[in-house]
Parts: C-alpha cells; sequence; structure tokens
DNA sequence: TTTGGTATACTGACTAGTGAATATACACAA
DNA sequence: TTGTGTATATTCACTAGTCAGTATACCAAA
C-alpha cells in the first residue's frame, strides 16, 4: 500500500502535471511520464493503478492552486464587483499570452474524455468548476449584487467560453471581450444607485 | 490523384465523422475508419494523404451544417432579437440532452490538438467559427442592435462555454443559463424604447 | 497498354500493464 | 548487540496488442 503523501508519489504527479498539460491525456505514454519523474514504469504502477487514476491525480493537484490563482486576481482588482470580475479576463488574457499556455486543463481533459462521461478525471473536473462557481458567488453576494448565484454561473460561462475558444483562435481579444460582457452582466444586476466606483 | 467529389471520398467522411465525434480524434485509429468505411486502409491512404488530413476533412464537412443549423434555430424564433438569441441555447440546450451528444467537435478537436496550434483542423475549426461570429453580427445588425459585432463575439463566448462546460457537468441547465445570460446582453444594447417584443 | 482504384500483407515503433526479483528500513526477539 | 521477519518501495525484462503508414500486386476500364 503506497503511501498517500509520498515524495516519490508527488515527483511522478508533477512530472504527470507538466506532460499532461502540454501534450493532452492521449499524448502522453506512462513510460514517458516515469522517465520525467526519473523512475521506472513499475515504481509509477505502484503508486497508482492505472493511467486514469493518475490523470485525476493530475486535475486534483490544480484544484486549490487554480482557485487561489483566480482569487488573488479579484482580490487584488481595484473597483467594485464588475471591476472586479473584469480583472479576472485581463489577467487571464495575460496569462495567454504565455507560449507554453494551453488553455484550461479540467476542459480540455473533459474534452478529451467526452465519450467516457463517468470517468474519475471528469468528477474531479466537475467539482472543481463547481467549487469555483460557489466562491465567485460569495463573493459577489458580499458585494450587495442581486441574484449573485445565477451571476457567478453566466460568469463562469463566459471564463470557459474564453478558454475553449482561445484555442481556436488563438487571440487574447476574446478573452478581453468576455471580460467586458461579464462587467455588463454585473452592472445589470447591481442597484442602478452605484453601477460603478 | 483522388477526385474531389468522389462517392468513396464521401463514404470515408462519413465513418471518420461518425466516430471521430464519438470518440475523439486520438481514439479513433484509421483503420477503425476504413473498416466502417467498408473498405480496407490503403484505398483510404489513396484518398487522404494523412490522418490529419482526414481529420480536416472530417471537420470542414461539419461547417456549412452547423452554421444552416443554428441560423434555423434563430430564424424560425418568435419575438426580438433577445428572443431569438435565447432560441439558439434553448434548442442546444434540448439537442444536448439526446445520449450521442458529446459537445462541439471543433472545440473538442482543438482542445485534443492543443499542442499543435498550426494543425490544418484547427484553422478549419477556426474559419467556422469566425464564419458563424460574422453571421450572428449581420442578424444583430438587421435587428437594429447596437455594436453588433461586440455583442455578436460575446454571444459565442457563450455558447462554446456552454459546450465545454457541459462535457463537465453534463447539465443542461448550465445552457439555459448561458441563454438567458445572452438575453441579457441583447437587451443591454437594445434602445431602451423596446427591450421586449 | 496505361491509368485509377482497390486488396493483401507487412513494417517498425509505440502502448498500457505485469511477473518476478530485489533493495531498504524498521520492529522485535535472542 | 545481533539476527530475523515483514512491509514498503524499487528495478529489469517482458507480454500482447495497437498504431500510422507503405510495398507490392492486382484488376477493370479507357
Amino acid at each position: 500500500m503506497p503511501e498517500a503523501q509520498s515524495p516519490t508519489r508527488k515527483r511522478i504527479v508533477d512530472a504527470a502535471t507538466r506532460l499532461f498539460y502540454a501534450e493532452g491525456i492521449g499524448r502522453v505514454s506512462v513510460d514517458a511520464i516515469a522517465e520525467k519523474a526519473g523512475l521506472t514504469k513499475r515504481t509509477l504502477y505502484y503508486h497508482f493503478k492505472s493511467k486514469d487514476d493518475l490523470v485525476a491525480a493530475y486535475l486534483d493537484g490544480r484544484d486549490q492552486p487554480n482557485l487561489t490563482l483566480m482569487a488573488g486576481w479579484f482580490d487584488a482588482a481595484e473597483g467594485g464587483a464588475d471591476r472586479k470580475v473584469e480583472a479576472i479576463f485581463t489577467n487571464l488574457a495575460r496569462a495567454a499570452r504565455h507560449p507554453k499556455w494551453k488553455g484550461c486543463g479540467f476542459l480540455r481533459t473533459a474534452a478529451e474524455l467526452a465519450s467516457m462521461p463517468g470517468h474519475p478525471a471528469i468528477k474531479v473536473g466537475s467539482r472543481h468548476k463547481s467549487n469555483f462557481e460557489t466562491w465567485l458567488a460569495g463573493e459577489l453576494s458580499n458585494h450587495g449584487v442581486e441574484e449573485p448565484q445565477a451571476l457567478a454561473r453566466e460568469i463562469v460561462l463566459l471564463i470557459d467560453g474564453s478558454f475553449s475558444i482561445m484555442l481556436i483562435h488563438r487571440n487574447p481579444d476574446y478573452i478581453e471581450a468576455a471580460g467586458r460582457g461579464a462587467a455588463t452582466l454585473v452592472r445589470a444586476r447591481t442597484s442602478s444607485t452605484r453601477s460603478r466606483t
């Protein structure tokens, strides 16, 4: 029985994260991950019962870092809820200009595994996206926005739309456009007495 | 030199379309496509110079049918631009409830090939998405909406966000939510004298 | 007799996963 | 302190099958 917090296990997940994100699930072999982690395939299979398990572990490891990043962008932005929401998109557009950027690992994995809806990695992705939506709804609620849940969902749809369309057009202008749309939606649900700060 | 309109070629593309959409690019072998088309792999390679070429042909064949479907939904809907836009989402949600539905083939292919940004299939996808955005902007313009291009882009982002998030949550409520968001954005750009029909 | 199209059969590389042996570390008894 | 047992962790070599793409040959029609 391998330990859950083993440093070897961490090394494997780190290697898998880099390769899966860069190339996609199907294009990365277990051999390649083992080599990148500096150990043999047999050792990898001692710590994970299958490649599918490793894919789920990869996404599980991205849950908290991703949420923290987004929350950081939101918190750091000046202005009202509309500005803070738009800041998420501005920062996303900046990140997307980096040559190693390949979209959202959760969405790309779900797209690649679309024919296996019950796959453990997709469940991890679903939980992550729900966590983000819930966090955002809470922040919007704190800012006194009307219908924070419905609004959070619409913003999530614009974010994930940005991720997807970027992989098609490779043009960050789409992310900026999504940010303006999101800000419009926030203002549409902000009491008309204070639409800007 | 194979003919561009050969019936054999069409049979191959039809088989590829079914398999690629159902399983994804990487999970479908050229052998499987040849078998489904009822011919040998050598014949397939007479008509297409590589698997990548066949992937591009698959998406190219989906361009017009997809546009026609969306335009049909838009045209058939009663009411103003907000209602017509929302109808696209309502119909999309209905389609997404079908068990064989697996999202948008263009986006799924782009996600799977994210590490090969110049892939011919991604260029085909980019052209298709641009075609749709341009068509939608034209319709919105015809309906007297302000800033039809910016609005069309925001709606496209909500549509593609719907496609993506559906593959994660498998819950069509998200598509309906996107439709309500899109309608809100249309109304925000409709002269305040007539916000509904 | 040439040309377009099809078939059989093959190549070399790669795939996920496994069998069997071994190294390491620590607990406990003599 | 020394020896022995046991669980954890790791390696090498392998299986059985799949992959995209091709060499060669055939056949029918122009």
